[in-house]
Parts: C-alpha cells; sequence; structure tokens
DNA sequence: CTTGCACATGGCGTGATCGCCATCTACACT
DNA sequence: AGTGTAGATGGCGATCACGCCATGTGCAAG
C-alpha cells in the first residue's frame, strides 16, 4: 500500500492539473518543454518523477512555480516576482510598504461592507 | 570553457551561498535535510544535480524557493505566498488591484519628486 | 610537525530517469 | 463497420543520481 499523505505526491495531479486548465494536450506541452510525450504521461501518472532540468522545463512551459509542482506551496502562480505589482512594492520604502497594505486591505474592507462584486 | 549562462549552473553557486548566509557547514545542512554530507559537497561542486525529492529537502531546509535554487527568480524568498501584502492583493478584485498598483506607484514617483516622507 | 576539522573527489553497486519506440485502450466522429 | 486522436504502459539500453565509504587537500590551532 502506497501512502498519499506524502506532499511530495501532488506532482503527477498539479501537472497535470496545470496543464488542462491552460488547455494543452500532452504533445503540445511536450513540445513547448522539449520533452518527449510520453515522459508527460509519465509524469502525470505517477511513474517517473521529472530530473532537475526537465521541473524546469516543465514549470517554465507552463508558466507556474517550481515550488507549486513539487507541492511546496498551494498558490500555482505565487512568484511574486513575476508580477508587475510586487516589483513596484520592493521598490518602495518600508514605510511606503506599510502604507501600500494598508490601501490595500482598506479596499478589501470596503468590498465587503459594499456587498456587491465576483 | 565552461559556459556560466545556462541558468540552470546558478544552482550550486545559489545552493552554496544560501548555506554560508545561514552559517552552517555541509555536515548541518546535511543532517537538516537528512542527506549524507558527501551529497551536499557534490551539489554545490556541481558534479551531480539533485533529484526531485532532494531538492525539496534542500529548499525546505534552507527556508528559500526550490525556484531560486533552480535560477528561475532572483529572490530567494519571493514567494508571493509568504508575504501577507500579497495574500491580501490576492483577495482583492482586478479592479482594485489595478487601483492599489497605481497607489504604489503614486508612492514610488512621489517619492522621487518630493524626497521627503509623511 | 601533528592533530583536527571542513570539504573535495571518486570508486562502488543499486536504482531511477533518460529518450525512443511499439503497442494497447478509450473515446469521438463519419 | 472504419478512422483518428489522446493517452497509458512498458521494454530497451544509456545515462545519471543515489547512499556509502575511503582518501586527499587545505587550512588553522596546539
Amino acid at each position: 500500500m502506497i501512502s498519499e499523505s506524502n506532499p511530495s505526491d501532488a506532482f503527477p495531479e498539479r501537472l497535470k492539473n496545470a496543464r488542462l486548465l491552460r488547455k494543452l494536450d500532452q504533445a503540445t506541452l511536450a513540445a513547448k518543454s522539449s520533452l518527449p510525450p510520453s515522459s508527460i504521461s509519465h509524469f502525470e501518472a505517477g511513474s517517473r518523477k521529472p530530473s532537475f532540468e526537465n521541473l524546469r522545463r516543465l514549470s517554465s512551459a507552463l508558466g507556474v512555480t517550481t515550488d507549486y509542482l513539487l507541492g511546496r506551496v498551494e498558490d500555482p502562480e505565487a512568484y511574486a516576482e513575476a508580477d508587475p505589482l510586487y516589483r513596484d512594492f520592493k521598490k518602495l520604502t518600508s514605510t511606503d510598504r506599510e502604507l501600500a497594505h494598508e490601501f490595500m486591505k482598506m479596499l478589501a474592507n470596503r468590498k465587503k461592507s459594499k456587498k456587491r462584486d465576483a
């Protein structure tokens, strides 16, 4: 019996989900990541785990973090660096960062009280 | 001659830097990541590349992202998830996100022209 | 000089991924 | 029925990482 609580087991499922969300078939993802299609299938089936290099290729082809594919974080795209807002955020002084944060919290709360959005 | 432009080659150096910044010797990092000390040495020397599992162990032991170790991003800890501001940012609607971004750019520009703070 | 620690290096056998290719299933469409 | 596509699966030899252990190197302290 194989335990499924191991977070590393999240990889096959996350890979497949990320691919399907982008409406790619295995062959297309294979081409985008310079891998043979059979490797994609093996990865999603869990019968193989990607090497160092292939993990980088997959995450780049899909635009997700390796941390997400590896099951280390929950958010697929939560690398701050990729976000223009975050890059601007990093330019601010610590004082201004707090200001920006407060502003964002204000926006969030305003939405709550007004009760309308999607 | 060895090309240094390949981003995957960033790994040995980044691993070593991350370890030294935390003032760990190879044996201690090895213990924290449940690896033999010789593996750490091989990784830093570039003579081996970590497997799927060992990459996860290393990044967890060091508290850095796998994306950083792999050379995919520049900031060791720039996973947005860990950042309270970014988590709040993710709660916003796209409209409010633009607002927040504009606010931040305004803060940055204000500092440039006024060269002072409130 | 000698001891000791941190680290590098490399051989060893084992096991896993590698790319490639063939085959099989499953489902859709004509 | 037949054709086609997406995917799963597995064998093949080659390459590579695995853990383990022995040895070598450099450097600092006694």
